[in-house]
RNA sequence: GGACCAGUGGUGGAACUGGUAUACACGCAACACUUAAAAUGUUGUGCCUUAACUGGCAUGUGGGUUCGAUUCCCACCUGGUCCACCA
């Protein structure tokens, strides 16, 4: 047993001292950059499923170290946001002293964890003199008309009082607190990450090395579905027995998009569907007969939650506008125009042509109002496509096809398969100028507002009379942004900080707190010099991280981003470790950001991340998530105590393969610190004669060198850590080591277990770090076996083994297999129809099937 | 409903491009050491059969390809993750 807390200490305490993690910019020498997605410190600390992901990153990096790569380890504290904020309310402190606090707590488990960073790289979001360059960005999106002021319902949590992006929001419900989510219209700023969305897909395919899993997480959320938008015309007749006093005059004709990915199916088509929302309403409440019915259903939607109002298990509802009608451009045919909520509004042109024959939804609504059903597309196949919702009982049975099939009853489409047909219809809507081809993608633009204090303030002003002067075209203004967004500039004095204030709260009212402090409000319009305001709302979470691993590189740079020269050495990311729950949110909007800069000629290359890999979570011993609410978390300080910093460091890496969710169990803690208990008491069978001749140990020593050093690149650290098992066994049962050879087990060792490895390392006799040696390489000569164990199988079932020399002939293997006595017997008198051989593994007797038995 | 992944002993899991299934570890059992326990060490440990050799059966289920399938193909069942009235 040997004292882990007192060896664990010292070595911190001397890696410290050493600077041993930190690197400088040279060129002679290969790169590596390995890299964790950095915490925000909320205050509760680091369970032990944190360690997970930084240890198998810090083991990458020793290693590499090892193998004469220059590394870059840095590690940073994304601390603005919302759970910064609302811990800070709780404890009633101010963000700035919490956060402060945290990040020290933070720090200290991390070093505990026996994790080396470069903490003179060390970056935080909330500093401004790194948000300066989160501004800064901002302003270049906001000059080149990337950014643009909205005043559309956006997702707005009624706890956190703020409103929050698509990504925020699961299941309905706000990400960070779990309360219901509403729709609100709020003035917001918001980002055209959808300029970008083709990019965003596509370049996936330049990441071979991202897992499949995550790619298609991000693929599903950029959700590209390609179709048509096609133009319905419709007519409408004034109201009768309405008593407005412009119901008597004169309609407009008006022309309804709808977008469709099958417009194949038009001649299907038995009426059209708006979304509550849709201007269609307003523009022909004139129209419209049964106006009061319509406005009382649309009332009635908008008072649902958008967890109500997207409940699949919900019947559809929905009212038709009587006295509107909708002209099929493609038959001519008249038809009934309804309001739906099941049509979205920021979805397409929040307007759809119903096919109810091609369509469940539509189907289920047609049911429901009695609509007519009429097939457009027949199956080629036996098989009916006949999809039935469990909590629905239909009566028509076959009438219901979603797939590709045959077209039939559609004029000029009619036998045509529906890949065809697709091409024909938007060929012809083209020609007719009715419509066109058109991609629609489910990535939102991003809502960029938060409502808070704790967050980048916006670099904006506005200026009242520059904004009419810019409407009315009196004034011209420079940039895209500037016209898009008339009467708003942008703050060139970067950075504009954040104001230190006694009240922070949330005001609820969809101003940001800032809003109440006028001497940080009020300012003078950097065009014309009046009075004018600041933006008080303040960036997402999101903004600080979407680049901070480009500030690692150049983290004191106070005139740019990152220096050039910085920027083209250390990129891309070689190896980014992190959470998969950042697929669709961190991932998408730094890859967008990187694209951004990319454009902008900060950076050289179109995607960050040159390898991700997802942490699996470690989950509770009973198999659930560890929650405070069941009493189930382990502390990470605690097994450090027991244990020690190594045998955590091996347990979790020995727990199962990386990425997947493994339950903690601490008996594994014991097994872990067994081993390294059997590596330490190795040092006393130790010689320090080199042995001459090669021992059985060394062959395994070099499969050992060949099998860790392959794994770690694969993030197989679980068979890392059993390969190093089995060798550290076989040593076990020698008389004695050589000491080169226990060397070289120190070696493997020392990215996983660095302190103990370290400690034995300088009980040798070494006077410099053993992560200053070189990684051992594997002799080639001696990974091959003299002797190799063959197979002998009749019909493919194994019936003996055989102790052979390596590269034995086949003619001499059929002999000594021939002789075995089992196999004889199998054999007997049978003929032997063919003999499949594999060198150094198997030999196969093929015999008559029929007389084998 | 869709996409993706997975299903191997009592448990976590291993098995490279199809070639000895169950490595490694936990747990369990017996033994040794001990007054005793803990710790440590040794041995055993998929199921059935057998005193043993042996033989048979086993990688969610059912088929297929193959000399040979945990691995490839088809269908189904179960679980997980993400997305979801996305037209």
């Amino acid at each position: 047993m040997y004292n882990h807390q007192e060896i664990e200490k010292k070595w911190r305490i001397i890696w410290d001292k050493t600077k041993i993690d930190q690197v400088k910019l040279d060129n002679k020498k290969p790169k590596f950059y390995a890299l964790d997605m950095f915490p925000y410190p909320s205050g509760v600390g680091l369970h032990v499923g944190h360690p997970k992901g930084y240890v198998a990153t810090d083991i990458i990096a020793r290693q590499k170290r090892m193998q004469g790569f220059n590394v870059l380890h840095p590690m940073g504290f994304d601390a603005f946001g919302l759970p910064a904020e609302n811990y800070a309310i709780k404890t009633k402190t101010l963000p700035q002293v919490q956060t402060k606090k945290n990040v020290e707590i933070y720090k200290k488990q991390l070093e505990q964890f026996g994790c080396t960073y470069d903490w003179s790289r060390e970056v935080n979001t909330t500093d401004p003199a790194y948000y300066k360059w989160t501004q800064w960005a901002f302003v270049q999106m906001f000059k080149q008309g990337l950014v643009y002021e909205s005043h559309a319902p956006i997702n707005w949590c009624p706890s956190c009082q703020t409103g929050l992006a698509n990504e925020d929001v699961e299941d309905g419900k706000c990400e960070r607190c779990g309360a219901v989510v509403e729709k609100k219209p709020l003035r917001q700023w918001v980002i055209k990450i959808t300029d970008y969305a083709e990019r965003l897909l596509n370049d996936l395919d330049q990441l071979p090395e991202w897992e499949e899993s995550i790619v298609q997480m991000q693929k599903n959320w950029i959700g590209k579905s390609e179709g048509a938008t096609i133009k319905f015309k419709v007519k409408s007749s004034p109201a009768r027995n309405a008593s407005r006093s412009d119901a008597g005059g004169k309609l407009k004709d008006y022309e309804l998009e709808v977008f469709t990915t099958r417009p194949d199916t038009i001649f299907g088509c038995t009426y059209l569907v708006v979304s509550p929302e849709h201007k269609l309403i307003e523009n022909l409440e004139a129209g419209i007969w049964n106006l009061e019915e319509v406005k009382k259903y649309i009332d009635g939607v908008k008072n649902k939650s958008d967890l109500e109002r997207t409940d699949l298990n919900k019947d559809k509802t929905g009212v038709e506008l009587q006295g509107v009608k909708a002209i099929n451009p493609a038959s001519g045919e008249e038809l009934p125009i309804f309001v739906a909520d099941y049509v979205l509004p920021d979805y397409g042109t929040g307007a759809i042509m119903a096919v109810p024959a091609h369509d469940e939804r539509d189907f289920e609504f047609a049911q429901k109002y009695g609509l007519e059903i009429r097939q457009a597309v027949k199956s080629d196949g036996d098989k009916k496509f006949i999809k039935l919702k469990v909590h629905k009982v239909y009566k028509v049975e076959d009438e219901l096809f979603c797939g590709d099939g045959t077209v039939i009853n559609s004029d000029f489409l009619n036998g045509l398969k529906t890949p065809e047909a697709k091409e024909k219809m938007m060929a012809w809507l083209e020609e007719k100028e009715l419509g066109r081809r058109q991609v629609h993608y489910k990535l939102n633009d991003w809502v960029f507002s938060r409502q808070r204090y704790w967050g980048e303030p916006i670099p904006l002003i506005f200026c009242a009379s520059c904004a009419e002067k810019v409407k009315s075209s009196k004034l011209k203004v420079e940039s895209k942004g500037e016209q898009l967004n008339p009467g708003w500039f942008v703050d060139e004095n970067l950075p504009i900080t954040l104001p230190e204030v006694d009240h922070y709260e949330p005001t609820g009212t969809g101003e940001s707190p800032l809003a109440n402090i006028d001497e940080w409000v009020n300012t003078t319009c950097p065009h014309c010099g009046g009075p004018a305001k600041r933006e008080t709302n303040t960036m997402p979470q999101w903004a600080g991280s979407s680049w901070y691993y480009l500030r690692y590189c150049d983290p004191h740079n106070d005139k740019e981003l990152i220096s050039k020269k910085a920027e083209k050495y250390w990129n891309p990311i070689d190896f980014y470790i992190g959470g998969a729950e950042h697929a669709t949110r961190h991932l998408i909007y730094a890859r967008f950001w990187h694209k951004f800069l990319y454009d902008s000629g900060v950076v050289s290359d179109i995607e960050p991340f040159r390898k991700f890999r997802q942490v699996g979570l470690i989950l509770a011993e009973d198999g659930r998530k560890m929650s405070k609410r069941w009493n189930n978390v382990i502390n990470p300080d605690e097994m450090v105590e027991r244990f020690g910093a190594d045998a955590l460091r091996v347990y979790e890496m020995f727990m199962g393969p990386f990425s997947q969710a493994t339950a903690w169990n601490t008996n594994g803690m014991t097994g872990a610190r067994k081993f390294l208990d059997k590596v330490y008491n190795l040092k006393l069978k130790v010689k320090s004669l080199k042995l001459k001749e090669i021992t059985p140990i060394q062959s395994l020593l070099h499969k050992t060198i060949k099998k860790v050093s392959h794994d770690i690149d694969n993030l197989a650290l679980n068979t890392v850590v059993s390969a190093l098992m089995i060798l550290v066994n076989a040593m076990g049962d020698e008389e004695q080591i050589a000491q080169g050879d226990y060397e070289i087990l120190l070696q493997l060792i020392a990215p996983l277990a660095p302190h103990l490895s370290e400690e034995l390392w300088h009980e040798l006799g070494h006077s410099s770090s053993v992560f200053c040696s070189a990684w051992p390489v594997a002799d080639e000569a001696l990974l091959k076996d003299e002797i190799v164990t063959m197979v002998v199988q009749v019909n493919g079932k194994v019936r003996a083994n055989l102790s052979v020399p390596a590269d034995a002939e086949q003619k001499d293997i059929e002999e000594v297999a021939m002789a075995d006595e089992r196999v004889k017997n199998w054999l007997a008198d049978k003929k032997i129809v063919k003999v499949i051989y594999v060198k150094n593994k198997l030999i196969n007797f093929v015999i008559n099937a029929k007389n084998a038995n």
